[in-house]
DNA sequence: ATAGTTGCAAAAGTTTTGCATTGTA
DNA sequence: TACAATGCAAAACTTTTGCAACTAT
């Protein structure tokens, strides 16, 4: 995989799609993900890289901005500890290690989990994602 | 299965295992959850209804009860939604599904999903649970 | 008495919203 | 110019903490 087969160097045209207009914010965080890799962001932690990089943007604009990257599915939304939301910028088919200690989250390939039974959704809905998260602890 | 042996029917003796002193609050807390049987309670909730019941205790002692009922096996936390913590008072084996458009859980059996395969833990951990959330949404 | 516990006001976080500003056609 | 979209200060939430008050020996 080149760096040119990773969603974000696609972040242009997703964003098109999205309807969303290529800002200098926008642009600047998708680059900051972009060049992170396959990571699990905080708001606050692209923030504080933001500023590291020079680029002035509000924490409340980076908030808003992983809600539109995730809306336009080029992020997704993790929510495994209390009062914190984590980005994903792998949005492949894929499950979670949550080190409860650390509070870290690490990936876990979709094809290592096999769900061989599972419960039809509910009359009326259908199923949007199912999330594994398996929670360990140091010895 | 009698009234008598729902867990919050032990809940003196829960409490004293976990050196918890059985005080006003905690009672009347306890109480309310079993009363409420199987139910995903955020703390909101639950300091809500012991208002209405005619209990005097502040947002922070139910955080801290709720967290303290946690540690001491009689709840199991659930983080699904950005912001805020549900308490199950179902503490078997089970799963849940998550109902995105009205942000509400149901429980899901154990039995009723297979996981065929999984990972090792990583080096030096150990697997504290595995919480399959099966999201949803309205057609 | 006193050592340990508890409950809550106040503080600390995190996330969302309202609206002036900006950008586009 | 008009119209919609954007970015951020301020507000709204949720959760945690520090310490005065309380409890049980």
């Amino acid at each position: 995989m080149t760096s040119m087969d990773r969603p974000f160097s696609r972040v242009l045209d997703r964003l098109k799609d999205a309807g969303l207009r290529p800002t200098r914010q926008r642009l600047a965080l998708a680059k900051l993900l972009a060049e992170a890799g396959d990571c699990h962001m905080t708001a606050e932690q692209l923030h504080a890289q933001s500023q590291g990089a020079g680029i002035r943007v509000s924490l409340a604009t980076v908030y808003n901005t992983l809600h539109q990257f995730t809306e336009a599915g080029i992020l997704r939304e993790i929510v495994v500890d209390a009062g914190r939301s984590y980005f994903d910028t792998n949005v492949s088919d894929h499950h979670h290690f949550f080190f409860e200690d650390s509070s870290q989250l690490q990936d876990i390939d979709g094809a290592s989990v096999t769900i061989s039974s599972l419960p039809q959704a509910p009359e009326g809905t259908s199923v949007k994602r199912v999330d594994v998260v398996i929670r360990v602890k140091q010895d």
